[in-house]
DNA sequence: AAAAGGACCAACCGCAGGATT
DNA sequence: AAATCCTGCGGTTGGTCCTTT
């Protein structure tokens, strides 16, 4: 017997949410503290499975949170760490605590990897073919486009890590 | 003024890891 | 010790808005 789908197509809502749905969950959450999705679903009687309500309150529901204008600093925080990490847009994201890790993940997306790309192949005319490999090169000479854009970000702090386990730890 | 193309953002899907029974 | 369940993460997609032609 293998297990169920977290959640079963029938009648779970998909797509964007109401107000009214956030405000659900929003005071759901207030009374009980985040964690236990699985039980959220059951118990507000919202028709969204309990990744789609995760996901809906640590994206846009969190007290908080900072969505769009990254600052210079935050930029150069995200590319500096991203080149360091890598992909890890959780790990970056909790060294930009106002900051959720799909934000982070759309920002490079959308424009620091484009930023990025146009940095390398002014520098490195003939060399922009390289710029398939997204990390591998945005290492080295990321470092050189911060230098030149904004001042270098701090080292890295100690992760937060404010108890992340489930369920124990409501805030 | 209308149409087309591009950019951006929110949300979904599938996978992996950790915890619990 | 093994199996199952839940949560979290990263990649990708779809829809909407804005800009350019």
């Amino acid at each position: 017997m293998g297990r169920p789908p977290c959640c079963d197509k029938v009648g779970i809502k998909k797509g964007p949410w109401t107000p009214e749905e956030d405000i659900i969950l929003v005071s759901y959450i207030q009374e009980h503290g985040p964690g236990n999705w699985r039980s959220v679903p059951t118990n507000t009687g919202l028709m969204r499975c309990s990744k789609s309500c995760r996901l809906r309150w640590t994206n846009y529901l969190r007290p908080g949170i900072k969505r769009g204008n990254f600052t210079p600093h935050e930029e150069g925080m995200i590319i500096h760490l991203q080149a360091l990490l890598g992909n890890k847009w959780a790990s970056i994201a909790s060294y930009l605590p106002q900051r959720t890790d799909n934000d982070i993940k759309n920002y490079w997306n959308t424009h620091l990897k484009k930023k990025l790309k146009k940095f390398h192949s002014a520098l490195e005319p003939n060399n922009d073919i390289n710029m398939s490999h997204d990390h591998s090169t945005t290492t080295s000479s990321s470092h050189r486009f911060l230098s030149n854009k904004t001042p270098p970000p701090p080292p890295p702090p100690p992760p937060p890590t404010t108890s992340t386990s489930h369920g124990g730890g409501s805030s």
